[in-house]
DNA sequence: ACAAATATTAAACACTTGTTTAAAACAGAT
DNA sequence: ATCTGTTTTAAACAAGTGTTTAATATTTGT
């Protein structure tokens, strides 16, 4: 995950790589406006000109980090829809996978829409990405499983929304959660893994009203 | 809808009027940190040390603007499941009156979440709205319908995020959605109202599963 | 060992940041 | 008109910003 390729490969890590991570993590923790050249530097300990020496400027490393989140961030969705595992398992294992990903990486969707939702030029580091999932067929695929009747008749779109917010928001609510429910860190992840079998349930039961229960 | 209240009344709007709705402007459409001083003091028409001289710093301005936007944001909440309403609507008009308050306020999910998670300062200002919540008995009220066996048994915690997640994620991944299925403005409200639905209804489904459809 | 290429550093650049200051404009009361 | 307190402004402040430069260290090929 977030596995960057050495390219003057040295013994232990480039200089090139350190930035590479201490970029993911500072811009992600921060955004890309609220932090700074130095603030990345000093995450990987070396001096701030190394970074543009290797990137050129701030909002090029930026770019370059955008665009491997969103590789991460769609690419179990892409995988699980592209495999030939009847709709139902697809959908189910689609919420599981999405769940153990956000497990490990909670700070993703909120990093991700806050991003292409402030700062315009994200979207440009977006467009490889996208490409992505239409070549994958994942929207064609569910579109015959509609006209065969085999789901409940609703837009892409909102079936996309459906699962993708019972998924992404338990994670990007957690700061608001805990305060309002007044709950702690461990009793939260609680929470989130019991709220998976939930989310797996409610979207299954309504995507495909006419199975037994 | 963030309606101030005017302290020295002139005869259109005080100055502090005027920089506390530029202000709310800006920090919700660029957050607390992504924003300066000078960038309000120019959407409200004025001095930049206008802005210290009526609120002190930056930070007492933002934590101001913030509490009031919590305040509305948890208000229809609060108000819903203080009536006497069968559990049944208060769930239904509260997914209601969420769409219809974010489809006119479709950022604010994204800045509330974004500050609470980047921002820790920010949760100063919003202990005051935790007290309205708590004191409300929404949740006391919720777990007594539960015991009557009323209700699927889970938890408070995953009951609010099964609502909110489907009320407030499609709105924040308005610009998401727009660049992966390619739709536009438009198209997607569209979208958003026929979401409403298909919200009220899977959830209602999911957490009153005798019901007969 | 030496020279060329690459990597790394400290220092500087021009610019923006939040905040303060001191002076000016304005209001209302006498 | 004069005084008084309030509101508004332009200018300055130190600190921090992204980026560049020119010098130094390190690696690489021979």
């Amino acid at each position: 995950m977030f596995n960057f390729a050495p390219r003057n490969a040295k013994m232990n890590q480039s200089a090139e790589e350190k930035i590479k991570h201490a970029a993911l993590r500072v811009f992600i923790q921060k955004g890309s406006a609220n932090c700074t050249s130095r603030e990345i530097a000093r995450e990987a300990g070396m001096n701030v000109a190394l970074v543009n020496y290797y990137f050129r400027s701030k909002s090029k490393l930026f770019a370059l980090i955008f665009e491997s989140v969103m590789q991460d961030f769609l690419k179990s969705m892409v995988q699980v829809f592209s495999s030939d595992l009847p709709i139902r398992e697809k959908i189910r294992i689609l919420i599981e996978r999405e769940f153990e990903f956000l497990g490990q990486h909670p700070e993703i969707p909120n990093f991700v829409l806050n991003e292409l939702a402030r700062n315009p030029e994200a979207i440009d580091g977006f467009i490889p990405v996208l490409n992505m999932v239409n070549e994958s067929g994942v929207f064609d695929e569910a579109r015959k499983l509609q006209e065969r009747g085999d789901m409940r008749q609703m837009d892409i779109v909102q079936i996309t929304l459906l699962i993708m917010s019972n998924c992404q928001y338990p994670f990007m609510a957690q700061p608001l959660m805990k305060v309002i429910h007044g709950v702690s860190n461990e009793t939260y992840k609680e929470h989130l893994t019991a709220h998976k079998t939930h989310a797996v349930n409610m979207v299954l039961g309504y995507l495909f009203p006419n199975d037994q229960l």
